[in-house]
DNA sequence: GTGAAAGCGCTAACAC
DNA sequence: GTGTTAGCGCTTTCAC
């Protein structure tokens, strides 16, 4: 253990600048109502003495802790494919530290780790939480709510029990889904296919629920659930391919999925887009970018929903400097989408 | 802002078991010298009341905080294609978690933001640092030296300057080189290539060094410096076809680079491994075996390093249940790797 | 506007 | 073994 020399105290400070702590430590908080030259002073000697305040001390008797709790809550391999959490995880952190919050990472080792989290969420540890990847099956939003820690959620989450007052951060599935299907149908593609995501989570059935918005009638061999995995999209395109060889375009509800689906249709001989026109969702780079041809994809703007949850959150925790830039009590949002075109569709 | 009902502290605990906040934070703490009648009341009161210790007040006075933070220090994007850290990540959860510590994510912003982590961490907010990704030039470590928090590295640091006593986790890189250019000539290739990472980190520099070591006489025009990702790779592959289209085999610095590596070689219209031989480094799943043809390549054991990147900074720490399953002061590991045979090599 | 003083909830000496 | 007590470093009334 190294032997640090022991952080400088207030105290330390306030002596330095010949004041009182009471006002070194209005100084350190913004300086409201204290006089310039004292200002100045304390501002010195913190400077000199390297002074960083003690959170610790703060937080006991502030109750606040300018620290989140970030959840993901997917106990599965999902997210260590998948570029998603990564960006929206840069835009949070973007966010948080422009004021001064840290973020503390959970993440969900398994099927009965949730406890272990609810227990830190109503622990009080942090002043609130953003949730990410919920099924329709999962305790956490109940053990949050129960902890009764503001929260923020990834996506729309599903209690169909209403509660509809969680406040939540997605970009609008469905329409996106919509659009994906009338750029196909666009292309004078007639009998359209769609790989959906696992249906427990909002985002994918709302991509579903998209998708059957403009394909009604559609025969219902061409629709198969799968898990936005890559793996997941090759299974369900071979389904695709054994029910419906005649199929000339897919909607996959996520860019891995179609990243797979492609890989299928190109083992099986079709061109794409030529035999088959292909379309994904959310436009992460690195992999739709990267398919062979590259992607045409639903993107949403993932960095960006992460910013915005932080803030969200921010806001419900009565953070001035974001509370200032919005009237009103915070409300959810939901971003729109916008259809990149590149060479599979 | 939630109304919550103020938590029970340690005194109500004490009250409703009956005995004084001494005893009752003792049995929370374990339980050491307690008499057995007592530690059952003191944990029922626990219960009953749903006590969760405050642990601002506890850090105060031990000033321990049971938190660690880890730090990528990786502006660009990189972090956001490659599955590498989040599997890191993933195992530094599992071992903090299993003993009890907490993860602050510290992600760096952008090539000034250094200053506002160092800051962080000379706060003495957490007891230890985990730090990812370093370059050569790369302020941190200074950073973190003159904070003194105990810290490990993931992957081997490199200050040329000395300071042997950094703690770090690593895989053989040099040696998981060396095997996969013995598996190459093992083919029977000849005209062997090399695509390199950033050679302002060790990892890339290493592997390199391990081609070197087989191939010392090999035309200098065979290696080309890249960066570890697929754009990069692609790049590199191209400038290698132009140099010498007669090459019969690559070994690229990562999986993401060998993934656009095979993109451009299929484009040329070579076909792998049959024309050319191509290996990989990492065996990042969703990437190696998702390539096509699926890649051979050299795997480490990343979410092991991320575990014991974490269990090395606990025993720095003097975690008791982390020391005592191994003696003596921990010293940075250097993990062996191993060849995986797909279809690429 | 500034300072004095009272804790925030907890642990760790130190008595008993 | 168990209780008493003295702070940990800070913010925040409340006087001045």
């Amino acid at each position: 253990m190294t032997d640090t020399a022991p952080r400088p105290t207030l105290e330390a400070v306030a002596a330095r600048a010949g004041v009182s702590r009471a006002t070194a430590s209005r100084v350190v908080n913004g300086g409201d109502g204290v006089r310039e030259p004292l200002v100045a002073r304390v501002r010195r000697a913190v400077e000199e003495l390297g002074y960083v305040p003690n959170q610790a001390a703060r937080s006991l008797v502030t109750k606040r802790h300018d620290a989140v709790a970030v959840v993901i809550a997917e106990p599965e391999t999902r997210v260590f494919a998948d570029p998603f959490f990564a960006l929206q995880l840069r835009g949070i952190s973007k966010e948080l530290t422009a004021h001064d919050n840290q973020l503390v990472l959970l993440l969900v080792e398994g099927r009965d780790d949730h406890a272990r989290v609810g227990r830190y969420l109503a622990g009080g540890h942090v002043d609130g939480a953003l949730v990410f990847s919920l099924h329709l099956d999962d305790p956490l939003p109940g053990l949050i709510q129960h902890a009764g820690v503001p929260t923020v959620f990834g996506g729309r989450p599903d209690w169909s029990g209403g509660r509809s007052e969680a406040l939540y951060v997605d970009c609008d599935n469905r329409e996106g889904a919509r659009e994906a299907v009338r750029h196909l149908t666009g292309l004078g593609r007639t009998r359209i296919a769609h790989i959906t995501g696992p249906l427990d989570q909002t985002s994918a059935a709302d991509r579903l629920d998209g998708f059957r918005d403009m394909m009604a009638d559609a025969d219902p061999q061409l629709v198969v659930e799968s898990d936005f995995t890559p793996a997941g999209g090759e299974r369900a395109m071979r389904e695709l391919l054994e029910r419906r060889p005649d199929l000339d375009a897919v909607f996959a509800a996520n860019d891995l999925t179609a990243a797979g689906a492609l890989r299928v249709l190109r083992e099986s001989g079709r061109r794409v887009p030529e035999d088959v026109a292909v379309i994904g969702f959310d436009d992460v780079l690195p992999v739709a970018e990267q398919t062979e041809p590259p992607l045409t994809t639903v993107r949403q703007d993932i960095e960006e929903m992460g910013r915005l949850m932080a803030r969200l959150l921010l806001r419900r925790l009565g953070h001035r400097a974001v509370a200032e830039d919005a009237e009103g009590a915070p409300s959810s949002v939901v971003l729109p989408t916008t259809l990149v075109r590149r060479a599979s569709a």
